[in-house]
DNA sequence: GAAACCATGTAAGTTGTTACATGATTGG
DNA sequence: CCAATCATGTAACAACTTACATGGTTTC
């Protein structure tokens, strides 16, 4: 699903200006989806264009005017429709997960610091959640997607507790017995 | 971490061409990670350009000569200092989950759908990465990231299971109460 | 007085996918 | 006989990100 399509789902929510796009894909999305104003911005005038959404311009005082984009009834069919068919694979892209396939080239203190460092973020991202997840007013797709998110997280963060030992030990071992191999 | 440094990087287990590079990634990172004919071919190019790898042709009957690449000194150290660098974010896109943040569009039967549908490809994905797991050829790093994958998919699974009716429910609410036998 | 927030937008660059181009061989 | 495997590569396209351009206001 591209950043045009999950703008026109906010949109069916409430009306909102760009800006305001960007925060929602913040508060609620950035676990599993992120968006830049450059890719926002020019989502909502092609939504305008292909007559999806509507744009009225709110002047303001020394800012650039407010532009606040409400979905069409024609909008919200093509969302639904959007929803309807049958969703792509998860992409995947983990720098750390690369890393770690690699562990036996790195030293066990790199191994170390570089899973610290995964803790420790993905406990505040964990914290985050059950804050959004406290917040009464989400829609029942926010709550089941937090509460996802949070299942997902709290796994990784045993398996990394219950097992870094595992790969700590591997790289102590560095090119073992045996691996005598491509060189 | 881009196609070009995953390629490097396999490079440092063993020689091999971009064909049998695709083949490793698809088993044993395709969870988390892919990469197209389209992106390896152009980053071996380049590789070899930059004099991290070197190509050797050999010559076959009728097909087009298979070229082998084996990273060179530099390519191991350009290799171990990107290992070094802290990894970026995950990134992750999930079409699965933006629709299920819209469940109050669907309706309930669509949600049901769209749940079995995602249990019975985490499932496969499981069995896959289990099979994957029983290989004792597999470097450490490997190993660690496959048992990583099936700990969040178990955890992904296990959630789907437990939680499924709290948003198939949610969508019956979506609708006239009553109305919910009728579709 | 610095940082973050509000507010929009464009242009260049990155990174990757899909489809095209070519074609023999092997297994069900 | 059809599909998959082997084998490489290019060109067009897609979708985003980053940096640039502009500038007042609020909060620490």
């Amino acid at each position: 699903m591209d950043v045009r399509t999950l703008c026109l789902g906010l949109l069916t929510r409430s009306e909102a200006s760009g800006y305001e796009i960007k925060k929602a894909f913040q508060s609620g999305l950035s676990h599993f989806y992120d968006a830049s104003f450059g890719s926002i911005y020019p989502a909502l005038s092609r939504l305008t264009e292909e007559g999806l959404v509507t744009c009225k311009e709110e002047p303001q005082d020394k800012r650039p005017d407010k532009k606040v984009y409400r979905i069409t009834p024609a909008g919200r069919l093509a969302f639904i429709d959007a929803l309807g068919r049958p969703p792509g694979h998860d992409r995947i892209r983990s720098d750390f997960l690369a890393t770690i396939l690699f562990a036996d080239l790195l030293s066990p203190r790199q191994i170390a610091g570089l899973i610290d460092g995964r803790l420790t973020e993905t406990r505040s991202l964990l914290a985050e959640l059950r804050e959004q997840a406290k917040e009464e007013t989400r829609a029942a797709g926010d709550r089941f997607v937090i509460a996802y998110g949070i299942a997902v997280l709290e796994a990784e963060v045993t398996f990394l507790e219950e097992r870094r030992h595992v790969i700590e030990g591997a790289a102590l071992l560095g090119r073992a017995p045996g691996s005598a191999a491509a060189d």
